[in-house]
RNA sequence: GCCGACUUAGCUCAUUUGGUAGAGCAGUUGAUUUGUAAUCAUCAGGUGGCCAGUUCGAUCCCGGCAGUCGGCACCA
């Protein structure tokens, strides 16, 4: 309708349309609606794509202006702070850095560099000095189009041979956006779009400093990075900077010290030790997972930790894997493997015996301690570490049995990670990798089948291309914690290889032998991880349930003693975990004491409660007490310490 | 594994131009019998991560190794 004359029409986020000249920037569409709007528009959305407001929009399209209000606005914010204030701030500073590349991250932003000579963390403040004096400029941000030819010459020029190898390495030849701030001479290259000047920038911070591979290749150069966090105002860069405090106080290395639950030292690099009450969480956990197992018709066994290393072979895992075994010394002319998971273990099990298709599915479970090299960088308290206890599984079943056995494990999983508080969980789903073992058309049926399983629970999943298993296709369970971080925990795997690569079969309806599916399945994932998270979810302050110690109770003068020891058996005789403190200690400094051990119930005895055959109840966090009758208040506790 | 930083008492931290280390908490012992997050005193506690080197002399300076931390890479 508007194509003979040069109007186009423009839709806004209402629905409403307007007719504009052909090639209006998204700046003067931004002033038509307000004033007011075009002062704090940062960019303009266009059917979806993002483009500077200086961009001319020649085709009829549904557009929103984006500013600073917004998360779109924000990630803008951040590109331009990377891309041209820290950028600009590292070669005024230091004129031969080479500019490698500076995106956006959750929170904030890095710029990958090379320096000359390597910097150090207590420059950053410098550089931070130098970006808010760029800041404070103010310049107006200007973009210029250049040809593949033209861009490579500019870049040549200033010798940033990290961006001349972005260039040629594109499979575009036109278009490139080079971005420049007044008559600086500094530019960069950038698909843009950028805040239309800099006075638009919020608040932010440099973090660190870290090394990291260029182009995230481990064969090539380490350049420096550097990390910041910007946010659209001062308020929300302080609301972030004590999330992290708040995460750091949570760190479970330091509350697992504190509490007195595990530690690790020199001699097994990765391996913990784990005290009397990080065992007794520990085993609460094996022992809530073995019942709901139990339930869900599963079968636990035990195979050795150390298997001869031709199985490995046979396995596929010593190929790929084999460098981060560890393996036995030669004995009697024979290398054996820690085992670095279960499963050809528990196909060993299933081998024994002639299977037939009604023995399927046969559910198979394993609390399987592995052992695996993990590289020295790697390891990280609880979870990270090189041995570690699985709560795995492997369920043999029939192609047809595949779709159905996965969602009844999806639907188990959620219902365990209920339990222990997790509900904001999502899926991520990886298919073939480019290194695996088995045919295209055995891969193509586990991924038909995973798919189906994880479009029935009807979860929202995120697609992670060529992230699969050697053997197989895989889904993460991924859970959020209480303070907004994701945490990887239970996958589900599709297996059509291993069974047929280590022999076995089972008899089906037409007498013939068949390879069955094999699908691995671990919920907690690594049970030491999980009890990571677990401590960092609830900052050490445990529900009752999974308390390693869940009561103490504190006398106020010794003469209350016999009363204490008496409430004490009878606690006991409930299977409550409880501590008595008869020390002559004054009160306060008791309850201080096991506050900060993270008691989750402390009973306060004195003459009072003696007398009156009571008890003062005190949970931690709370800083009131109430009193109940004795028999009343052991029944809820006994109830509520029950494991769900 | 790679880049960088760090390693002092059980824990958290002091000790600067190199002269063999100090505090708080925890621990010990004693006194205190105490009502809701630290009672007072006492004593003890260290081959300064490990190994070499420079030096008359090293916690401090140089080198190597290990571990930890922050990232990167890896993650069956």
């Amino acid at each position: 309708m508007n194509s003979i004359n040069d109007a186009i029409t423009i839709t806004f986020p209402d629905g409403k349309t307007k007719e504009f000249e052909k090639g209006i920037t998204g700046y003067k569409i931004a002033e038509s609606i307000a004033k007011s709007l075009a002062k704090i528009a940062i960019a303009i959305s266009v059917d979806n794509v993002q483009k500077d407001l200086s961009d001319s929009i020649n085709s009829d399209s549904s557009i929103s202006i984006i500013t600073l209000e917004n998360d779109e606005g924000l990630e803008i914010m951040r590109h331009t702070l990377t891309a041209q204030v820290l950028a600009k701030a590292i070669k005024n500073l230091y004129p031969l850095a080479k500019l490698a590349i500076g995106p956006t991250i959750d929170n904030g932003f890095y710029y990958d560099v090379f320096f000359e000579k390597q910097i150090s963390s207590e420059d950053l403040p410098k550089i931070e000095r130098e970006m808010n004096k760029i800041i404070k400029n103010g310049s107006a941000i200007n973009k210029t189009i250049h040809s593949k030819e033209d861009a490579i010459k500019l870049f040549n020029e200033r010798d940033e041979t990290y961006k001349i190898d972005i260039i040629n390495k594109s499979e575009q030849d036109d278009n490139f956006q080079i971005y420049t701030q007044g008559e600086s001479g500094f530019i960069d290259l950038c698909y843009g779009p950028h805040l239309p000047n800099l006075k638009h920038i919020g608040a932010f911070k440099l973090t660190k400093l870290a090394g990291a591979y260029w182009k995230g290749d481990s064969n090539n150069e380490m350049l420096q990075r550097i990390y910041g966090t910007a946010w659209k105002n001062k308020d929300d860069l302080d609301q972030h900077l004590e999330m992290l405090k708040e995460a750091e106080k949570r760190d479970h290395r330091k509350l697992g010290r504190e509490m007195d639950l595990f530690h690790f030292q020199e001699e097994s690099p990765g391996s913990v030790f784990w005290h009397t009450k990080g065992w007794q969480l520990f085993q609460t956990l094996i022992n809530y997972m073995k019942k709901r197992q139990e339930a869900a018709n599963y079968l636990e066994i035990n195979t050795p930790d150390i298997m001869d290393r031709s199985l490995w072979e046979k396995s596929g895992h010593w190929e790929k894997f084999g460098d981060s075994m560890f393996t036995t010394a030669e004995k009697e002319d024979r290398i054996y493997a820690l085992k670095p998971m279960s499963c050809p273990g528990a196909v060993q099990v299933y081998k024994q015996g002639i299977k037939s298709y009604r023995d399927l599915p046969l559910r198979l479970a394993e609390f399987g301690k592995v052992h695996r090299y993990e590289p020295s960088g790697a390891l990280h308290g609880l979870m990270r570490v090189r041995g570690f206890t699985q709560d795995d599984a492997h369920i043999f079943c029939t192609e047809d049995q595949i779709t159905e056995e996965c969602i009844t494990v999806c639907n188990l999983i959620l219902s365990i990670y209920k339990d222990f508080g997790f509900e904001d969980i999502h899926i991520k789903f990886s298919d073939r990798p480019e290194k695996r073992v088995g045919s295209d058309a055995i891969w193509d049926k586990s991924e038909e089948a995973l798919k189906i399983a994880i479009e029935a629970t009807g979860l929202s999943y995120t697609h992670n291309p060529g992230e699969g298993a050697f053997y197989g296709p895989k889904i993460e369970f991924v859970l959020r914690d209480a303070i907004g971080r994701d945490w990887q925990c239970g996958t589900l795997q599709v297996d059509l290889n291993l069974p047929d690569r280590l022999s076995a079969n089972f008899v089906a309806e037409d007498g013939q032998k068949y390879a069955p599916v094999m699908l691995h399945r671990a919920l907690f994932g690594s049970i030491e991880r999980f009890i990571g998270i677990l401590i960092e979810n609830y900052s050490g302050r445990l529900p009752l349930w999974l308390a390693p110690t869940q009561i103490v109770i504190a006398t106020i003068t010794t003469d209350t003693n016999p009363y204490a020891e008496e409430v004490l058996k009878i606690f006991k005789e409930h299977n409550l975990r409880t501590e008595i403190d008869i020390r002559n200690e004054k009160i306060g400094y008791k309850i201080r004491e096991h506050s900060n051990a993270k008691v989750p119930v402390l009973i306060i005895i004195g003459k009072q409660e003696a007398e009156k055959k009571q008890l003062s109840v005190r949970r931690l966090g709370s800083n009131n007490t109430e009193t109940f009758d004795l028999k009343t208040i052991t029944d809820a506790l006994a109830k509520e310490a029950k494991a769900p």
